[in-house]
DNA sequence: TCCCGTGCTACAATAATAGTAGCACGATGC
DNA sequence: GCATCGTGCTACTATTATTGTAGCACGGGA
């Protein structure tokens, strides 16, 4: 599961996460992700890039790519799950 | 998305993963994540089943709870996805 | 008693991340 | 022209996390 190295990767999942909806500019990533260093961030977006599951468009910043988005996709149920989780804790 | 969190730290995607079938003793996860150390694998064990997911039974080493197993469904689809995502790369 | 496997920890060395600040580039407006 | 703004991205040091190695205490047999 060389995938599973990718994605357990500090603020991979979440960058994920946030891209969900609308392209984010770089700033705006970093303000989604008020607790992460632009370092970590660039590394990560960098990483994803190279993997193909997030790309930067010229006038419009970070989005997902079709890769990208059914990566997002399976994660979906995780949503739900997180719900029934955090109130059984 | 707390859990993101607890998910997006080095091994514990790893640590579900490897507990998705027999239960492993800590020895047996150590030697399944052979790059990863004691130190950490004890501290991601420790936070995965205060988190409830995972559970240390006396007698058959560390398994997943029920909660934990649930988890590791919503996961299923990763694995599909990780294998056409390797070939498209 | 001795040996073996278990869960778990101490310690120093290394790698990853945080936090702050700033660069170069292009678009826009004056 | 040129000042201003937002963009993606990077340098730097301080702090935290992880590695790598070794070992502890406990319990169950032989």
């Amino acid at each position: 599961m060389v995938l599973l190295d990718l994605l357990g990767r500090r603020w991979s999942l979440r960058i994920l996460w946030e891209l969900r909806g609308e392209p984010l500019t770089s700033r705006a990533l970093r303000a989604a992700c008020d607790e992460a260093s632009p370092t970590v961030l660039q590394a990560r977006l960098s990483e994803l890039r190279e993997a193909g599951l997030v790309e930067l468009v010229p006038a419009g910043g970070y989005r997902l790519t079709e890769m990208g988005r059914e990566l997002h996709e399976t994660f979906l149920p995780l949503h739900r799950f997180a719900e029934r989780w955090s109130k059984a804790l």
